[in-house]
RNA sequence: GCCGGCGUGGCGAAACUGGCAGACGCAAGGGACUUAAAAUCCCUCGGCCUUUGGCCAUACGGGUUCGAGCCCCGUCGCCGGUACCA
């Protein structure tokens, strides 16, 4: 009988889904695991072969749960991407919700198919008035506590997508979505107060088991660093405060630097004998994107305020104070203390505008440049400092402005308030108004879910309005406090609004009375293991840890952190057709015949295709052709062999290229399985031949799997199958190998499993134990080395002691011949492993 | 620039805490079976040489060590994150 795949997965599929198999229980008293995915954003194009990869991963690592007897909770749901499925909607003239139906539909279809055991009865949608309602309470608890609060500010503005980006949305002063260029604009926003949950969001990284990588990326974007406020005192009477983390060099601030935003520009606009040279400037900054602030970076540009000047406070020197766009307004003070002899950028500015360059910490040519990295060097022109040692200096000078009342310690973070609204139709509706009388005003609790209301045109406005806007019979409502008439909020929460606590929801999906349930929370506590990209580092993952954190302290969950462990995936790439190896031979003979030599074929692509041809391994992409479909796949192979494919092919952690032609080898893995076991075998113990090897193989595929090291738990099952091409295996041999390989490739493992007549579902089979005495062979081959340089090996029994290890490798044949005329000065016996001889000639 | 990570055969990759480099798989070559092909099974497979053996090989140059892919110093290259954050 052929290994028939394509019914085999179907006919188990059904069985899942019918007998609820990977159902999660409630309260079970079994341990409890909730293992958890980054859902898919259901776009229109369906699944990518890159989803399979994290999902597959841990669905190895669920199945593996239950098999060693957890209650397991796996699920998925769907979570819309607004801005995108929004944008298809309108192009396609169609409802978002329709839109987001018929992904929804495609993509359940295609994981299906792929035999992931998720728990189907818990999905949740975030689009749904049944969830939102909650995301809606827990802003109306945030608003109550504080933690929202409308401010009208400079925004990321997106050109396309005609709406507000948070600054994580922004890549490299474009669109973290739709690649459009993003400027700045002043609006009114609702935000929401991250920032008060810095410092936890840091410290709490010490209690969970997160890879290092993801840690030191939160921690460098929330960015803290400790300084010193120091407060100058200006020829106007008002006091200049500046954030420093080096008040050490406070002798040498020989000018001062405002954003062009700072307030009190404002307030000395009359004494200002430039003031229209000054407007100017501010408005050219305003006008720029971000993208060209940092194009500009190089060149540095500033006006000076003239009529106002600031007193350094330990020189008691007069000195001037510019406007610049290099300063930000949003980070610190908003204004600098400049001190162009150690620092890049205040450097070019003195130098172009021709500002003293005093230096305070000697070891550089402040001439040639800004003398930076300076921390070994000692303090000169600094008056009390001189001397000293930088850090020595920092410490006193922070002693000196507190004595003085001029200055504190201060620690500052990189971390923005998150804008939390969007001007879109498709999200959520935030559930407040606003009251001439009353000002803004949370909706009642039991008015929730605020729905968002049908509408025809939901397309975005230039003029920065949310279509809500225009729809006159829901904006306008009567103040619940008051009564008297008022407003809705017209603009919607972003998508990351619902993702911020869904994990929360899958505990207790169909609550009424409660985002979870007090027994579901209880009992499910917090995720176990959340595997996700490593593009949602500063963005869900900081967001969803804030939310979680809030809720913490609201005392609606029960712990500080949502996920115990985190880990993230590497991308599937794909080979780039126009790269000089990834040609056929022939093409490549062609190509080195027609210019001469592969260097010049080389560069014949480049220049044909681009610099992209130089790279061998790239991201998929439509244009290169080089996308694959997981439903060609599993048409050609099945799903059981794209999951071990997908789980082989390379380091879990790391990007690894898809190779078609590799995936034969995964179908032949498979197929040698089958014809191992679709014949009733034989005797219910291990057989002899292989009882060694399956020990070892339950021992290293089970700690593989608890590693990530997906990859070389196959290549032990390989070895394994291949084991049992030599001896041939007993009905026991492949029970054992059948549990093992239920995890990777289900579906097979099942159909062998009832073929051999074993109890019950593979799925559902204890994971085998191996006994570690087992694993071990009563002799071992070990290394002999001379001088460090492998000559031979030799078989010992199985730990035996340096004396007799070194007596049977001075017998050797071999090594007797190295040692003639030698003397044998030293040896090096490392336990079951090498011996080394050391020999020195003979006098 | 700064912060992470990486660099190993024709290819994807293994290699624990410093201990036989290349497990496992792809591609390639040879053989068996077959009228033939596919499939399957078996063998070979880093390079070089004077081949019962020897030498060289883990981006490059040094170092530590009995012993280095792994540790240290320096250089080059690639990937990811971040960027006028004072």
């Amino acid at each position: 009988m052929k290994y028939d795949f394509a019914s085999i997965e179907q006919k188990w599929q059904k069985r899942w889904d019918e007998e609820k198999t990977f159902a999660a229980k409630n309260g079970d008293s079994r341990k409890k695991f909730y293992a958890l995915i980054e859902f898919p954003y259901p776009s229109g194009q369906g699944l990518h072969v890159g989803h399979p990869r994290p999902y597959t991963a841990l669905d190895i690592v669920a199945r593996k749960r239950r098999m060693e007897g957890y209650n397991v909770l796996f699920p998925i749901c769907f979570v819309d991407d607004a801005p995108p499925t929004e944008n298809y909607a309108i192009k396609n003239h169609m409802h978002p919700r329709t839109v987001t139906e018929n992904n929804i539909a495609n993509f359940t279809k295609q994981l299906k198919m792929l035999g992931f055991s998720f728990d189907w009865d818990r999905c949740v949608d975030t689009t749904d008035p049944k969830y939102y309602k909650w995301t809606q309470w827990i802003f109306l608890q945030m608003f109550k506590h504080g933690l929202a609060y409308k401010s009208s500010m400079p925004v990321n503005w997106c050109t396309s997508c005609k709406c507000v980006l948070a600054n994580e949305e922004v890549v490299n002063g474009f669109c973290e979505r739709c690649g459009a260029p993003v400027v700045r604009r002043e609006k009114s926003q609702w935000m929401l107060k991250i920032t008060e949950y810095a410092q936890r969001l840091i410290d709490d990284l010490d209690d969970v088991d997160y890879i290092e990588r993801v840690k030191t990326q939160q921690k460098n974007w929330i960015g803290r660093s400790t300084g010193a406020e120091i407060d100058f005192a200006t020829t106007e009477g008002d006091m200049l405060r500046v954030f420093s983390t080096r008040a050490d060099t406070l002798f040498g601030a020989t000018y001062m630097v405002m954003a062009p935003e700072h307030a009190l520009i404002e307030k000395w606009a009359d004494k200002l004998e430039n003031l229209d040279e000054v407007r100017e400037y501010q408005a050219a900054a305003a006008r720029k994107s971000d993208f060209e602030r940092t194009e500009l970076q190089k060149d540095k540009t500033g006006v000076e305020l003239k009529g106002v000047r600031a007193i350094n406070p330990v020189t008691g020197t007069e000195i001037p104070i510019f406007i610049s766009d290099y300063v930000l307004a949003s980070y610190g003070t908003g204004a600098i203390m400049a001190v162009p002899a150690h620092d890049e950028r205040d450097w070019e500015f003195a130098k172009k505008f021709g500002l003293p360059i005093i230096e305070v910490v000697k070891g550089g040519d402040v001439e040639k440049e800004a003398y930076v990295d300076c921390d070994k060097g000692v303090m000169v022109n600094s008056g009390f400092l001189d001397g000293m040692s930088v850090e020595e200096a920092i410490e006193t000078m922070k002693r000196w402005l507190e004595e003085h009342h001029l200055g504190r310690e201060k620690v500052n973070y990189k971390l923005r308030d998150w804008v939390f609204s969007r001007q879109r139709y498709w999200g959520e509706p935030i559930p407040l108004v606003y009251c001439e009388k009353c000002g803004w005003v949370p909706l009642p609790e039991s008015e929730l879910p605020l729905m968002l209301p049908d509408v025809k045109s939901y397309e975005p406005t230039d003029n920065g309005e949310s279509p809500l806007a225009h729809m006159d019979d829901w904006v306008n409502t009567t103040c619940p406090h008051c009564g008297g008439p008022a407003r809705r909020e017209t603009d919607t929460m972003p998508q990351w609004a619902g993702s911020s606590w869904y994990f929360l929801r899958y505990m207790d999906p169909h609550n009424d009375s409660a985002l979870v349930g007090k027994d579901a929370i209880e009992y499910w506590n917090q995720v176990d293991w959340y595997n996700g990209g490593m593009e949602h580092t500063t963005l869900h993952l900081l967001y969803s840890r804030f939310w979680h954190k809030f809720l913490y302290d609201i005392g609606v969950v029960p712990t500080k952190e949502p996920y115990a462990k985190r880990t993230s995936h590497g991308m599937i790439l794909g080979l780039n057709p126009h790269n000089f190896a990834n040609l056929p031979a022939e093409e490549q003979e062609r190509l080195v015949k027609e210019y001469g030599s592969e260097a010049g074929a080389k560069k014949y692509l480049v220049e044909k295709f681009g610099e992209m041809a130089s790279h061998p391994i790239v991201k998929m992409s439509k244009s290169l052709g080089n996308v694959v479909n997981p439903d060609d796949v599993v048409k050609t192979y099945g799903a059981d062999t794209l999951r071990t494919y997908i789980m082989f092919l390379g380091d879990f952690e790391k990007a690894a290229p898809w190779q078609d032609n590799a995936v034969k080898g995964c179908k032949r893995f498979l197929d040698r399985i089958w014809n191992l076991a679709e014949n009733r075998l034989e005797g219910d113990e291990y057989s002899a031949a292989n009882e060694r090897e399956i020990h070892r193989t339950i021992k290293k595929v089970g700690e593989d799997i608890e590693n990530m090291k997906f990859n070389t738990a196959i290549a032990c099952l390989m070895s394994l199958v291949n084991q049992f091409y030599e001896h041939k295996p007993s009905r026991g041999d492949i029970r054992a190998l059948l549990t093992l390989v239920s995890p990777f490739a289900p579906h097979i493992a099942e159909e062998l499993w009832e073929l051999q007549g074993f109890e019950g579902m593979a799925c559902q089979a204890a994971w085998p134990q191996y006994d570690e005495a087992k694993t071990v062979d009563s002799e071992k081959e070990i290394a002999v080395q001379v001088n460090g340089k492998l000559k031979t090996t030799v078989v010992i029994p199985m730990d035996a002691d340096d004396e007799t290890v070194i007596g049977i490798a001075t017998a050797d044949e071999k090594i007797k011949r190295l040692m003639d005329g030698m003397h044998l000065v030293k040896t090096i016996v490392v336990k079951n492993k090498l011996v080394n001889l050391i020999l020195k000639p003979c006098k």
